[in-house]
DNA sequence: CTTCTGATGCAATCAAGTTGCGTCTGTTCG
DNA sequence: CGAACAGACGCAACTTGATTGCATCAGAAG
């Protein structure tokens, strides 16, 4: 799975992962933090808080850092900010497929977030008159798969 | 178009509006909190920030008692709590017709949130295997009618 | 009018997120 | 390879929307 670039300066056996491939691309600086915290959201399936990834990470990167890491991201377009019920920004890997319109579930016990990237979102609603629509959004509510049978998992807060 | 009320005991001309009576058919106090803040909910036509609520309120209401009202306005179905982009809560009033799926615009540039209510929100997302849902939000992106051609105005924070 | 429960006001507190600044480190260039 | 520079990092302080504890006040019932 090695990638093209000539050396591994990292002593990691899985280095050169596509997260630093992906940040090499953007043609900004390729820093430890950055590679940490792309890998953190593509092995996560799902969106996860500045806390979750914070914890997630392997090194000890301080909080400002991954803050900064997510809003660089976000602005890369690399990554997606979904704002939740609970106050706390969310962040996933922005797909190809999740260009323009794409949907969330939410869960109303955990407040977990994932993708669905397979919903049409193809509904045109009529806006008020001067108002211009850039895109919409849609966000499943209910609960998932953690929440429906077992005792619910109440949110961290 | 004065109520069943025996008798208005405030000094105000328009008293016993709709909003004393719908606080009154939950059975709960009727409290002048809660009358002024409903009734502000009820004149703007869009959701509202704590902050411009408090600001429109008429009497001097503390901020936390702005809160709970709000927070109870919300419980009680009354009022309808929404997430938006900049981290803060806006409320609107819950008509009948925005019982279970009605949609948002959101102003990308100035965050201020309308309610959309003729918004078909028919569509019926596939969700992973074990997931349960509980309703459809669906939010519009875009810029509202003072945003779209004036200079932007930026949101307050 | 009295009583009682629950709403209110005030101050302190919480937590997510942001900012300023000095230091460190990728990256480039010689 | 080593020096130089811009940009990233770490730390601490700060901002702000929202929450909580507690003493007091005020609807509603009797």
């Amino acid at each position: 799975m090695r990638a093209a670039t000539p050396e591994s300066r990292r002593s990691s056996p899985a280095a050169v992962s596509s997260a630093e491939q992906l940040i090499r691309a953007t043609g900004a600086r390729v820093t430890q933090g950055r590679i940490l915290v792309l890998e953190v959201l593509q092995a996560a399936g799902r969106a996860m808080t500045h806390h979750e990834i914070e914890a997630a990470v392997a090194g000890p990167l301080d909080r400002v850092t991954v803050y900064r890491v997510l809003d660089w991201l976000t602005r890369e377009q690399i990554a997606h900010k979904i704002p939740g019920d609970d106050r706390v920004w969310r962040f996933t890997i922005a797909g190809q497929k999740q260009a323009h319109h794409h949907a969330h579930f939410q869960c109303t016990d955990c407040s977990q977030v994932i993708c669905l990237d397979d919903v049409p979102t193809t509904l045109r609603p009529r806006l008020p008159a001067g108002y211009r629509s850039a895109g919409v959004e849609v966000t499943v509510k209910g609960q998932c798969k953690s929440c429906v049978r077992p005792a619910p998992r109440r949110a961290r807060r």
